[in-house]
DNA sequence: CTAACGTTTGTCCAACCGGTCAAAATTTTG
DNA sequence: CAAAATTTTGACCGGTTGGACAAACGTTAG
């Protein structure tokens, strides 16, 4: 009753930890098949053979990251919940995935690669698991505007505005940076993200009066 | 006086518009890494040696597609002008960007590739030309916000912010079409999204009244 | 027709890449 | 300590990839 546990060792513990963290640098930077296993395995500081003892297959490696990732990824919106102000809700879901492209850009960028390319690995997960999700967190965010207590709007296009205005900073941050230049292109630009985005989806760019 | 000029026959000009058709493909769904020259000569119906012919490299044809693309993607932010009532003019900068990403995804997506993977090829532009024409752009803006036409916010991340929700739409287009789901994924999303951005832009969340 | 020029192809190569394997080195266990 | 189990390594392999090259083919101008 216990064949589904791999049952590893310290060694082994550690060693995958240390692909893991790895692997992400150099997928997330040069996409599955931009990256060989040389890479990975010198970045993690080992020979070729010995990753492949840990990992018998590049895909394995990509696998297991992508699995981690999407819960962590997926969790924000999991938290999204029908019992606060939905305004602040809404708020703070924002914050939290702003946190999140400032805190694990690597993450984001693994993602973005899988989708840009199709998402050839992780496509049931998009139709399954990520649509029940989204349909369900749109029901909620629907009956806050049924009550009055959000504009009426397309649920779904809010999420996926959410999506994009934040992951931006993650996916596109060398675009951002290069254009907010030396003085602006600092820490900051997070703190001036987080103050824009609230506005933005409060009120809008409609002048006051 | 016409030294820079290639000067090419009629063959040489077909052939290489059907490489870069060709490579536009193939490099926006596998990334230029990801990509074979074998792969971009058969869906050019040619041999590997015969494209080689017109492009020595596999990095011209990047090259050569990359700054292409550059002229036409800035276009819609070029035509954004102080002539025009401010909110019509940002509405309409909008709407010409979900229409780009809409009838050149795949242009989004090798811009898209090229930025995720830290823009190794085109970092000196977008410090130089794009951050130029963004902080002029910026400055127009700002004037709006001055005479109240507009909400005071920060105009760089609200160009970032356009160039996210709508960009999103070519980018992540798989996921968007499994969220969305067989019945609303179709080409209506387009208008979906249009209207959606358009209240977003306009009016944010906050309920009226 | 033919010489010159432009185009296409088959063949080949060296580097790279994912992955195997057996043997050596190391760690764990009794 | 010694046997057993685990970990690490070097050598190697078959397939792929970017690119070179010369020969063949086609086209066009004189």
């Amino acid at each position: 009753m216990e064949g589904s546990a791999p049952r590893r060792t310290r060694i082994q513990q550690e060693k995958r930890e240390l692909i893991l963290e790895a692997a992400l640098e150099v997928f997330s930077t040069n996409g599955f098949r931009g990256s060989t296993i040389d890479q990975i395995a010198e970045a993690a500081g080992m020979s070729k053979p010995n990753l492949l003892y840990y990992f018998r297959r590049k895909e394995d490696i990509h696998e297991t990251l992508m699995k981690r990732l999407l819960d962590t990824w997926l969790a924000p919106l999991r938290e999204l919940d029908d019992i606060g102000d939905p305004m602040t809700e809404l708020k703070s879901y924002i914050r939290r995935k702003l946190e999140m492209a400032r805190d694990f850009p690597r993450e984001s960028r693994l993602f973005a690669n899988e989708i840009l390319q199709g998402a050839p690995r992780i496509m049931p997960m998009l139709e399954g698991e990520l649509k029940t999700l989204v349909d369900e967190k749109a029901t909620v965010i629907k009956g806050w505007m049924r009550a009055g207590k959000i504009a009426r709007t397309d649920p779904w296009h809010l999420i996926f505005s959410i999506w994009a205005t934040t992951q931006h900073y993650a996916d596109f941050d060398v675009q951002v940076r290069a254009v907010l230049g030396p003085d602006r292109g600092g820490e900051g630009r997070f703190e001036d993200a987080a103050r824009f985005l609230e506005q933005l989806f409060l009120d809008g760019l409609k002048p006051k009066g």
